[in-house]
DNA sequence: TTTATTCTGTAACTATTGTTGCAAATTGAG
DNA sequence: CTCAATTTGCAACAATAGTTACAGAATAAA
């Protein structure tokens, strides 16, 4: 667990630059951290959220699912970022409709959810911490969108592990076939095929539970 | 043209409900209208954009484009609405990534881009517009991910006709099946084939430039 | 170690979507 | 009316992605 002049410290880090000083004491003094594990759900389909995330060390993946339980991986949100799809679920009261997981241990900074619109109304910065974050999720979904439309499986399968990689900061990628044809709404005989075609151009090595990213 | 009453009118008939009374006011001096035909471009791929729009009459399609001019249609904007893939172009001074045209003959409020952050700061109500903007759109990119990654083609073809009888209030829409085929990002024959199996499951008919919707 | 579970590889097959090429129908311009 | 351009229909084929079924490898649990 974390002290709280640790905690202080780490407001002022992620969103120093970012944030005007009366809100980062404001802040600092409202925060309550929430420290996660690898692959815990912070929000399920569903969910009447609360409280305002931000998260502050580690990094997420939002997902959209269907009524099968069938998922698609929209975007993944690192330190510093909100989730802008629960703002407005906040304000509005309205249920979640994504769900978020972490991808490995993270810290998250969470506010009572009537704070979104005092600050609103308060600091500019906020503002535009806010608009800011709402337009960066719309041009990853943007993205998504055009992955999905444009791209050919094996080069979505290949934007995924660079994804990865670049995110987690490894060239080790440790996920199952199936969890990465889940990502993809795809089977996992197909990412296994595509993998194998990966390996046999020598862009990766595939071992059990593990994927070795050797060029990208 | 629209008298310069009319134009008053027009604009607190559509935003009357949501903003408030003095930025109504200060909108209606400032507002430059522009009436468009159909399939008029309002916004390209890359524009430098200067001017927020918001849409008061007709309807307006914003799509996405790749390299090779391959489109992919993202969500629908109505009356009453603004654009929000503009609003932080506007702001940080970046080039639209998105393409948006008109459905039918529309009329658009443009506004000289500084005001969205004058506005932001002085009125709670452009405020909470601008967010909600933010949250439908965002909310519309991730049914078109939905309808993408959970759907097959005959499906989405389904909704795409039930979507544009919808928003055009006709039960006749007016689509070459190349046209619909580039909305959908699939091709002419595909989009042909799909068509006369809805029409002899006597859902549509299927006219030259013309389909007509039966059962919705 | 033995057993059970999970993960990966492979083959054969199906379904869906996309492509090419051409003919026929419809419409608009002259 | 005639001709040209556009739109639609259709057939044959190709490519991509998904499914089923099973075997073997790796790992975890007993």
């Amino acid at each position: 667990m974390l002290s709280t002049e640790k905690k202080k410290l780490l407001i002022r880090e992620i969103l120093g630059y970012i944030l005007e000083e009366e809100l980062l004491e404001e802040m600092s003094h409202l925060a309550k951290f929430r420290e996660t594990e690898t692959d815990e759900i912070i929000v399920h389909v569903g969910d009447e959220l609360k409280m305002i995330p931000i998260i502050i060390q580690g990094s997420i993946k939002v997902s959209r699912e269907n009524d099968e339980g069938q998922e698609i991986l929209l975007y993944y949100i690192e330190g510093g970022d909100t989730c802008a799809m629960t703002l407005q679920c906040c304000v509005q009261l309205k249920d979640s409709q994504i769900k978020a997981t972490t991808m490995e241990p993270s810290v998250l900074l969470m506010f009572p959810s009537k704070y979104m619109e005092l600050w609103m109304d308060k600091y500019k910065s906020w503002r535009e911490y806010i608009l800011s974050s709402y337009h960066n999720r719309m041009t990853e979904l943007m993205e998504t969108i055009d992955a999905m439309a444009f791209m050919k499986l094996d080069k979505r399968l290949l934007k995924y592990l660079n994804d990865q990689v670049k995110l987690l900061g490894s060239l080790e990628i440790h996920h199952t076939h199936q969890q990465i044809a889940d990502d993809l709404h795809s089977s996992r005989v197909v990412v296994s095929r595509l993998l194998k075609q990966l390996e046999n151009r020598g862009m990766i090595e595939i071992h059990r539970n593990r994927i070795l990213v050797k060029s990208f």
